[in-house]
DNA sequence: TTGTAGGCGTTATCAA
DNA sequence: TTGATAACGCCTACAA
């Protein structure tokens, strides 16, 4: 006969060991755990005493074939490690784990390939996606939102659901702060080319820079790592400016580490401002930066993707998220620059943020 | 009739369509795909060609409830965000992917309850986990290998398979460099009471620090965290110790920033060792710091759980991975103690790794 | 309030 | 080399 033998070694109480040892139908066992109100108070007791003695859990795989609700979502991030998604992973599992639902992985390692394999592999298992900087063609991820509802973190395609956060008008008053301070020459630390959030960022420093009548020259990187951020430091130096705005505080730190090991200090010999707040506050010295309220944005994103899924169809809508320049300590006057205004302190009003305390 | 209705807005194509299309059975299809040797070669290139035109992909769910391997595994850390569980993850993750399998992830926010509903939960949809550093009961660990093969990560079970950083003897390493460098009392920056690490560190602390005739004091934390860190600078400041050994590099880190806060600096007026390896060589200024490979461990447990899948039965094996005291620039002879060693370098011989530039 | 039975998508057994 | 079919564990429309 058909079927197969299985290994039992392993094997978890089904729910019709349930039922028979509770003497009921396995619709009864069933009933007791997704709808116990059409059940009679005196048998959702026995079942679930019963259930728990044997160690029964509704296996969820089994659950989802019969309903097509896998009650999992994934999470696919290009770098597991780097602090922003990090914090957006963690917010994001939380309100998932919360409303029910458990959480994928998915660590793309900033390739596209990767990124499409795991999205293929993962669409049986989970009901829906967030996408954070997706590195994939837009056409690609076009075609996916046909298969799974995909909330986008900082990727901007017209008709689909999308959190972005909005650095740029902070990288312009990123730029203003620098400017007030005297500097005259900015670089530019670079994000992943593929990056909506770095095109976004270059283009408002480039934007206001050019209001301003300051110089920036665009310093291009492998990838927004600690290591990628030592390792543009001499590029850095031969453009002969005098502050860098960098891509992420992952940089921004690898650069500061590199200007060290180079005898330099910061903000004394180069002004430093990096992006995410994570990192920022945690640095020495603490790192002028843009704060993204990232594990904000990890918690919204699964909130439109569930509530997207409960109520039947995609909002396609464009959330934007205010970010904010939170100064600390590396950014001052240029070396031979004017010395009026104190090192760490901004004189210009406006919604900056200056923290006088270590956060 | 019986069965559901299915909102067939986000359905994926199905065996079945796939074996209409092609006009084959759905066993040929699945065939093509699980094992194509046993098929026509022109057979497996048109259900596979016609496969790729619908966009369909093998269901994992059914195919996990038809054979019993889900091809998900589960990796659970107390805390994401941590740099040495990301990094755990991040290489237990890409060796399972490797190897054909997803993983999920669950963070525990350091809490036994979390855990054990996240192991719980997931039970069904995984054939194996990955639990590192559990904050669980031993009793309550046994039952859940039970139910699914678990390999442990720092935590010293026996008859279960597990993963152990043995970094007590880099901690006593710790605990001599620092008595060479002529301190006499020592802070222990604690980590959580449930932790094997924890336990294992400070024992191998205290044994050193009595042979050496130096005084230990151990500074309880609420968690192994930046803000932890920060807090209990106060309280390390009241034991008089002229150095910190942190459980990990993040309270570590932390130390540093309530420290630079205070006006105090590193390491002239405190010396201060941390334990991850990956913080470390970041940090200003670098700090000494015992190497625990974190990645190679998520990689290697990935492997003896995959193996054990495979094999049919867990090794129960008991796996000692080394550490190495790397000493960098937090480390110096105490603010009245002797000057005759440089600071940041040891003078004792033996294993200790010094780095002299920046990693 | 509870039981019966068909079906979710896939795989393995058996037969052809 | 391929097809028909039972079974995996669960859910739900319908009957009782």
């Amino acid at each position: 006969m058909p079927g197969r033998k299985r290994d039992k070694s392993f094997s978890l109480p089904t729910i019709s060991q349930v039922a028979a040892e509770a003497q009921v139908s396995a619709a009864t066992v069933s009933r007791a755990f997704s709808h116990p109100e059409l059940l009679n108070r005196k048998t959702v007791e026995l079942v679930r005493s019963v259930a728990k003695r044997l160690g029964y859990v509704p296996n969820h795989a089994a659950r989802a074939l019969s309903t097509g609700r896998a009650g999992n979502i994934a999470l696919i991030v290009p770098d597991i490690t780097n602090p922003f998604f990090a914090a957006l992973m963690r917010g994001g599992q939380a309100a998932a784990r919360e409303r029910g639902y458990a959480t994928f992985i998915g660590d793309s390692d900033e390739t596209p390939e990767l990124e499409d394999m795991l999205l293929t592999k993962l669409s049986a298992q989970v009901e829906g996606f967030i996408i954070a900087s997706s590195r994939l063609r837009g056409s690609r991820i076009t075609e996916l939102t046909h298969r799974r509802p995909c909330v986008l973190v900082n990727r901007d395609i017209p008709n689909l659901p999308r959190l972005l956060v909005d650095s740029g008008p902070s990288y312009s008053q990123a730029v203003e702060h620098l400017a007030s301070l005297g500097h005259r020459s900015i670089a530019y630390i670079a994000g992943p080319s593929f990056s909506w959030s770095d095109r976004q960022r270059y283009g408002a420093v480039t934007k206001t820079a050019a209001a301003l009548g300051i110089k920036i020259v665009r310093v291009p990187t492998s990838r927004p790592s600690f290591e990628a951020g030592q390792a543009c430091v001499d590029e850095l130096l031969r453009t002969q400016a005098s502050a860098a705005l960098a891509f992420d505080d992952v940089m921004a730190q690898g650069i500061m580490a590199g200007l060290g090991a180079r005898g330099l200090s910061v903000p004394h010999d180069l002004s430093i401002v990096g992006c995410d707040g994570i990192l920022a506050p945690t640095l020495y010295p603490p790192l002028t930066s843009i704060e993204t309220h990232c594990a904000q944005a990890g918690k919204q994103a699964v909130e439109i993707l569930l509530a997207a899924l409960e109520g039947g169809n995609l909002p396609s809508r464009r959330i934007s998220l205010a970010t904010e320049l939170v100064v600390r300590a590396t950014t001052a006057p240029p070396p031979d620059g004017l010395s009026a205004s104190a090192p760490g302190k901004s004189r210009r009003p406006g919604h900056i943020r200056t923290a006088t305390t270590l956060e």
